[in-house]
DNA sequence: ATAATTGCAAATTTTTTGCAGGTTC
DNA sequence: GAACCTGCAAAAAATTTGCAATTAT
């Protein structure tokens, strides 16, 4: 939990309940696509609209405060901006976490976009396997 | 790649002319969402639907033909399987290239993936940026 | 005060589905 | 010939939009 008004109003937006409220469920969720992020809103706003959901999720990625991280085969998760990271994705049971991104992967790709006169801005990365726990459930 | 007949029925699937035009379109394309696929597949192919498109990304993706490639902020494509890569994503014109993936970049995922118990099956990295031709144009 | 934001409902867009008639193997 | 596929139309799902009322700064 932390000032999310500060966070949102240093981006150029509105501290409004709706949008701290977004922002405290996907902090506790993790990562969230829309429809997750709505049921968790309305434990604690049941007033609180989809279409805010959406407008909201669509502005804060605009002004770096959520990263939208695609999905294969599945809704877009949000999260909370944070330092660089990649994703183990679980096919499974779709569960997403972080992994530290080694200095070895952020050279590696600068090289190579450099080579292609390409601008880098950003660099996403999943690792699609199966979890832990799944790996436990299946050997049964 | 030519023999999508082939390709196809080593997969299990029947070979029909829309599958085979639909992969001949992604290829020319390299990279292609459902929209884009379906336009080029009109031009040679007019009655084609697009819930045929649709009915038979998905059945290939599955099938291991094509891979999806996700993309923030925009509808996912689609290519062709082939050894492993990372992509190049310009944010202006949309465009997608593929880059070698470094060995040091497998050897260093899979540990990470391995220090987690996670059973790494796919790898997909994007590189976001502006590339060469569009930062050309911005130059003006 | 005023400019931005919300919630609602409607509109739009995207994707999936059922099924009759065709096609592939 | 059996199983699979296609195209169509209709349904369902996902997302966006317009606008009057409300709220943050």
């Amino acid at each position: 939990m932390k000032n999310y008004a500060e966070l949102l109003k240093k981006h150029g937006l509105k501290a409004t309940f709706q949008r701290m409220t977004i922002l405290s469920a996907i902090h506790d969720l993790g990562h969230a696509n829309v429809d997750e992020i709505y049921a968790k809103v309305l434990e604690t706003h049941p007033t609180l609209s989809l279409a805010t959901v959406y407008k909201n999720v669509i502005t804060m990625v605009e002004e770096g405060v959520l990263v939208e991280v695609p999905i294969a085969g599945k809704k877009s998760k949000y999260e909370l901006k944070k330092e660089e990271h990649l994703h183990l994705v679980c096919v499974e049971c779709g569960s997403v976490v972080d992994k530290a991104m080694d200095h070895v992967i952020a050279q590696d790709t600068e090289a190579i976009a450099q080579h292609s006169s390409f601008k880098l801005t950003e660099r996403q990365m999943n690792l699609y396997g199966v979890c832990d726990k799944c790996q436990m459930a299946e050997a049964s």
